[in-house]
DNA sequence: TTCTCAATTCGTAACGTTACGATTTTCAGA
DNA sequence: TCTGAAAATCGTAACGTTACGAATTGAGAA
């Protein structure tokens, strides 16, 4: 920015010293005179010196910001309420370790890996976070070839090397399941998203154990994949209700997907909650407020959000150290509010 | 980050040219001859080269980048859902002008002036987008002096001048308690943020001029100023509604705010929206689903967002251009949902 | 006083880019 | 073939910082 800021030929200049000694005096350098450091410091301190950042990248490499690729635009990936919490853990854990987290929310037509070489290439940050994983990543692949310190929110196939943050979805789903079957339901329909996520996957996985384990049969009927929107998700369950044996218990991915089979439900006169039971992806304050009979597992998602952080940091500052693998257990299965 | 990312040197030196030249050609220099010009594009697309913000920052001063000084763990400064559309419309509007939005949510603790300074002198972003803004706020002073491109999310006292983008909080309150008081309320209470911020000083005016107008009295009693937490909000209102003469109708500022309101009047065993009229900050998808009679102003604070990405574009790019100034008009005064 | 060695301090180069002035090449006209 | 100007290209410096090796200073010993 335009401001004049001050820079270290000034503050050298004002002392009478060259440069590099004050360079060396502010990082405590040891081959500084003390009384050195003490002027130099006081100096900097006096005229407000903050090293600028962009000399310090040219030189060091190091810019002390991270980016975090997430999709913003599209009300597909994460719920509304769930994205805040891991901005927020994000931005907060970044800062706590001197990194500014920087977002950039990647453009649906964009293909992903492009865009990621792209922000890479830039040179802007230290480091990525990449959400919205995918069996296969090749962003993972072209990261990992690349030597970029990153870490992804959700595993990828090949993610026994790679730093990650993952919720486990496979228990939330399998627990919801299990629950509903164990209530006596026999019809249970599960709502994923519409892609190949790696989330959606292994819901679909832990769905599958546990009518398996109940001896229910999985009807793929019951599978809903829609993009999550209030609408897609009214339409998508109002198909299955339609049908000749409907689902008596819904298992929701979003609180949009919630909302959209409540009112899918209403529609039909149904009573959400009572007629046909529901477990909301999470336990949101928002369910909570429903006033329905609704279940839920609690998921701290700025915890997520600060472990990603982490997660990263450390592939960062110390790239020789195994990376962090971490999998947030979701709270017990309980009533939503 | 440590990827080996082509830079100009490679380039020009795999076509046997100089740097200079490579630069001029890239950017459709005049001076270049058009089948160099052709011929450098190719093998800059075939090596997949993105200029370096590094390099490119500290020569020309731009960064691409712009911060948002937004408070991220204070739950007193805008409501949980209010801010994602905030952070998602500066995000995509500050991608769709190249711009890359770095959030910096300052510490509770830290000096607003100060925690300001540091973030302009790190130099890391062509401008900045501050909050919270208070009456006589020292850092549009201190921005202006030092030539800083800046735009502020509602205005500050001295705003002929500034970019900024408030929304219309005076009307906002005015509305909503003439619209109490035409339905023959005649103790409504008002809920405010508990800082010096200057959306509360509107809300606060448009309030009274509301009250003055329909010939009733302000009672400060009425006027409750807590920090937003759900907790504080509930036992704000409660204090109100033990009094001898409480109020008939309550004005919130958040969804917290209303959640506490109608937390307090559950304790009471009133029912809210009924015996006690509620109207919310925000028209947000959370109020429509309480099933509760509640009226609330919808206010796109995406579009907000994407205007304040706007109109700091335009102090940064043409300095010379009068400052966008703009208010936010709500939409009308509605059922919730 | 002079020498030696350690303790301080300094100057230069480099990161990748662009601006500016200097230099080379090209080609029309004599 | 030569001249000269226009066209095209090149080299150098600079943004602010740090790393490296060189240069200077000082104190104690001979």
């Amino acid at each position: 920015m335009p401001a004049t800021r001050p820079n270290l030929r000034q503050i050298a200049d004002s002392l009478g010293l060259s440069v590099t000694t004050v360079s060396r005096a502010l990082k405590d350098g040891p081959e500084v005179h003390p009384k050195t450091v003490a002027r130099v410091k006081e100096a900097a301190a006096a005229a407000g010196y903050v090293p600028n950042l962009r000399g310090l990248a040219l030189r060091t490499g190091r810019t002390h910001a991270i980016t975090a690729v997430l999709p913003l635009e599209a009300r597909a990936y994460l719920s509304d309420i769930a994205r805040l919490p891991l901005i927020e853990g994000m931005t907060v854990a970044a800062r706590a370790r001197g990194y500014t987290l920087a977002i950039q929310s990647p453009l649906p037509e964009e293909d992903p890996l492009e865009a990621l070489r792209k922000i890479v290439h830039l040179g802007a940050s230290d480091g990525v976070v990449i959400t919205r994983m995918t069996e296969e990543d090749r962003r993972v692949a072209w990261l990992e070839q690349n030597g970029v310190p990153f870490a992804t929110f959700g595993r990828s196939a090949g993610a026994s090397l790679h730093a990650y943050v993952d919720i486990d979805n496979h228990r939330i789903a399998r627990e919801a399941a299990a629950h509903l079957a164990a209530a006596g339901h026999r019809r249970i329909a599960l709502q994923l998203l519409s892609g190949t996520d790696v989330s959606s996957a292994d819901r679909l996985e832990g769905y599958r154990a546990a009518l398996a384990t109940a001896g229910l049969a999985a009807d793929p009927a019951l599978v809903g994949r829609d993009d999550f929107s209030l609408e897609a998700s009214q339409t998508s369950f109002a198909r299955m209700l339609d049908e000749a044996d409907p689902p008596t218990a819904l298992i929701c991915a979003s609180e949009l997907g919630l909302l959209g089979a409540i009112a899918a439900l209403r529609q039909r006169g149904l009573v959400p909650g009572t007629d046909v039971a529901l477990i909301a992806r999470d336990n949101t304050r928002l369910c909570g407020y429903l006033s329905l009979p609704v279940l839920a597992h609690r998921v701290d998602m700025a915890l997520a959000g600060e472990t990603l952080v982490a997660a990263l940091a450390g592939r960062i500052e110390t790239p020789a150290a195994p990376p962090l693998r971490t999998v947030i257990a979701p709270g017990p299965l309980e009533a939503a509010g």
